[in-house]
DNA sequence: ATCCCTCGAGTTCA
DNA sequence: CTCGAGGGAT
């Protein structure tokens, strides 16, 4: 039996030291058929005893677990997210903040490693054994997923022996799939007619979801470390030592690391990473930047959200050109006509982009966009695409300047112009596609948000004659759903209860539901907090409506004119006949906490938007969409885009989740 | 008349 | 997210 105990051991230390060799230096010593072997005799020992299958076993890496779903894992030291710096300039702002903390000091020393755009990842190793590894979740509560973590051979299942003797140490690194593996994997799904994923981090993100490891360990995906927390006592005076130390314990740090005297050979870095990036096998959004010395670290500190000593410089936003291939019109529920380009499909910030909207026709004025041009577009705020310009000199002579159309693209109807508007408006109420995007906004969240009723179901609807308006949604019968494509019976029960289910919603939903021009959520908001019904709202005359506040005389005159129209009267009615006649469901300030302070939220909040406006309004408080110098708080979730980096230039407080939920709790 | 803050409407893609 | 437009303060 000894002779067997040793001999796994031995096996496990040649196959440990061969994936490091080939996984971590990416420096194989053997073959892949003499590896093989090495496995399988493992493997069959195992087998035969199963007292000796520990849990640091190379074999554990093939993924035999299948979990139900996953558990939460809450983190022993959180994860924090760091703040962005967009341009060199705020790279130079941020280093005068940590000079200002060393007035003595005329350098300050700094790590710029590459920023990995994979996942987040936290290891927990014990007595040289990975025990846990978690999602980063909201940097405090993570999901456990160890095993498949596991079958990342670039992470170590034991620590090497090191003579610091460090065996104890939580880990922090970026899990990502190398391009050649994303091509890969998408060639499979392709020939399994199974949806290909977008970019790497998608694939390793969807990845590592998996329920089912052994799916996940045939995914070759692969983890650089950045970070190393140790308890214990240690000598570890920088982030560069911590860098080799993690590379000691066995883990696979980035070779792309530099460390720099200033700030100035950080913008070296990133200028030359900028371009070079794009021949690495791995994709990268930007580098992040350390304080080197731990001490300085911890001397430092944090904000609410994130270290002061690390900041991520973001490359600039992606550019690229592409043909504009038609100019197609859309007709919104207002019967605004909307130019939209049609692009030739081109890969753009980590999606492929084939349409962008052009506002109006003035911005294809400005721009002199024409079909056949080619044009350069980017995201606004790594989202939307927009397109910022022309190239004229490429422009072939026959292009003809983009005529503004004078017929409704969807039933030919006159397009009208109203006096001091920049759209064109379809003249006919009841076209179709007005009637389409009428229909949708009803059933929209901001409507009357019934879950499962999205475009597809709607047109299926129109054409067949079973929905015209608002009203006939209710009269739908489940036999009447069974008859649409890809509708069975499940969801045919799901959809009606849903619909059914909708009849109850408060007054500011039904008028928002309405679509009145101008009426929208805030405005229905304003409206049932002094109307109790809809009939009561239809009695109001137009000064009435206008004195109240938030209320001028544009809308009240049109909310009039909406109820004066004889078709809207038979709506409104039609719906009674339903049994939809809302009443007026306010939020009553529990106490004034909060009042007169605006709030903003932004980012990835783990909880329920919708609940936190109404605990925020309950309080006095309220929620708007845009950051202006009134706002008194923005509240920030992961990832937040431009809404913070306003903020922190008004000096508007900042809070995290925490925070706000203790200040909701105050109260 | 003009500025600033909000809101509404339309749009993209995973 | 962006743009245009309404509302209210100045």
């Amino acid at each position: 039996m000894d002779n067997v105990f040793q001999r796994i051991n031995e096996l496990k230390g040649i196959i440990n030291r061969h994936n490091y060799l080939y996984y971590v230096l990416d420096n194989p010593s053997i073959t892949d058929a003499e590896y093989d072997e090495y496995f399988r005799e493992l493997k069959a020992l195992e087998t035969q005893y199963p007292l000796y299958a520990t849990p640091d076993s190379p074999t554990k890496r093939v993924g035999d677990v299948i979990s139900e779903k996953f558990e939460e894992y809450k983190h022993t030291t959180r994860l924090y997210s760091l703040d962005n710096s967009n341009s060199y300039e705020d790279l130079h702002k941020w280093y005068e903040r940590v000079q200002k903390d060393y007035p003595l000091k005329k350098e300050i020393e700094l790590v710029a490693e590459l920023k990995i755009d994979g996942l987040a990842i936290a290891l927990e190793y014990e007595d040289g054994v990975l025990e846990v590894g978690a999602t980063r979740g909201n940097g405090t509560v993570g999901e456990n997923i160890t095993a498949n973590l596991k079958t990342i051979k670039s992470i170590p299942l034991r620590l090497f022996d090191t003579p610091e003797k460090i065996q104890n140490i939580s880990v922090r690194g970026e899990v990502f799939m190398p391009v050649s593996e994303f091509e890969r994997l998408n060639k499979i799904q392709r020939e399994n007619n199974d949806k290909e994923f977008a970019n790497p981090r998608n694939a390793a993100a969807g990845s590592l979801r998996q329920l089912d490891s052994s799916i996940v360990a045939k995914r070759n995906l692969s983890m650089f470390s950045y970070a190393g927390i140790i308890n214990q006592g240690n000598d570890v005076k920088t982030h560069f030592e911590m860098l080799e130390l993690l590379r000691n314990l066995g883990f696979k740090t980035n070779p792309n690391t530099k460390l720099c005297k200033n700030i100035e050979e950080v913008i070296e870095f990133c200028t030359e990473w900028e371009t070079k990036r794009f021949k690495l096998g791995y994709a990268t959004d930007g580098v992040v930047v350390k304080v080197n010395g731990i001490k300085m670290q911890q001397e430092l500190g944090f904000t609410a959200r994130a270290p002061k000593w690390a900041t991520a410089f973001k490359f600039p936003p992606e550019e690229v050109a592409t043909i504009v291939k038609d100019i197609e019109l859309s007709v919104g529920k207002s019967g605004a006509v909307t130019p939209v380009a049609i692009l030739e499909p081109v890969q753009l910030s980590g999606s492929v982009v084939q349409r962008a909207s052009l506002y109006n026709f003035d911005e294809i004025k400005r721009l002199d966009v024409r079909i056949g041009d080619k044009v350069v577009i980017k995201k606004a705020a790594e989202i939307i695409p927009k397109v910022i310009s022309v190239d004229k000199e490429a422009r072939s002579q026959d292009l003809k300047p983009f005529e503004i159309p004078t017929k409704c693209p969807a039933c030919d109807s006159p397009l009208v112009s109203i006096e001091g508007e920049v759209n064109l408006y379809c003249a006919d109420p009841n076209c179709v596609s007005r009637l389409q995007a009428r229909l949708e906004f009803w059933v929209s969240k901001a409507g009357m948000d019934i879950d499962g009723v999205g475009e597809s179901l709607i047109e299926q609807l129109i054409d067949r004659n079973l929905a015209q308006a608002p009203q006939d949604l209710y009269k739908l019968t489940e036999n009447d759903l069974l008859q649409l494509d890809l509708i069975a019976e499940k969801a045919a029960s799901n959809i009606y209860n849903a619909i059914q289910a909708s009849k109850n919603r408060p007054l500011n939903m039904y008028l928002t539901a309405l679509g009145i021009r101008y009426v929208g959520k805030e405005t229905a908001e304003i409206l049932s907090k002094n109307f109790t019904n809809i009939d009561e709202l239809m009695q109001a005359d137009s000064e009435k409506l206008s004195s109240i506040e938030g209320i001028g005389d544009k809308i009240a005159v049109t909310v009039v004119e909406f109820f004066k129209n004889e078709e809207n009267k038979k709506m409104i009615q039609a719906l009674k006949d339903v049994g939809i006649n809302p009443i007026a469901e306010n939020v009553e300030p529990v106490s004034d906490k909060l009042a007169g302070k605006t709030f903003v939220l932004t980012g990835a909040l783990s909880f329920n938007r919708t609940a936190a406006a109404k605990r925020i309004k309950e309080m006095g408080g309220s929620v708007t969409s845009s950051v202006s110098k009134s706002t008194s708080y923005v509240v920030v979730g992961e990832n937040p885009g431009s809404k913070l980096d306003k903020a922190q230039k008004f000096g508007i407080i900042v809070l995290n989740e925490q925070e706000f939920l203790d200040l909701l709790d105050e109260g």
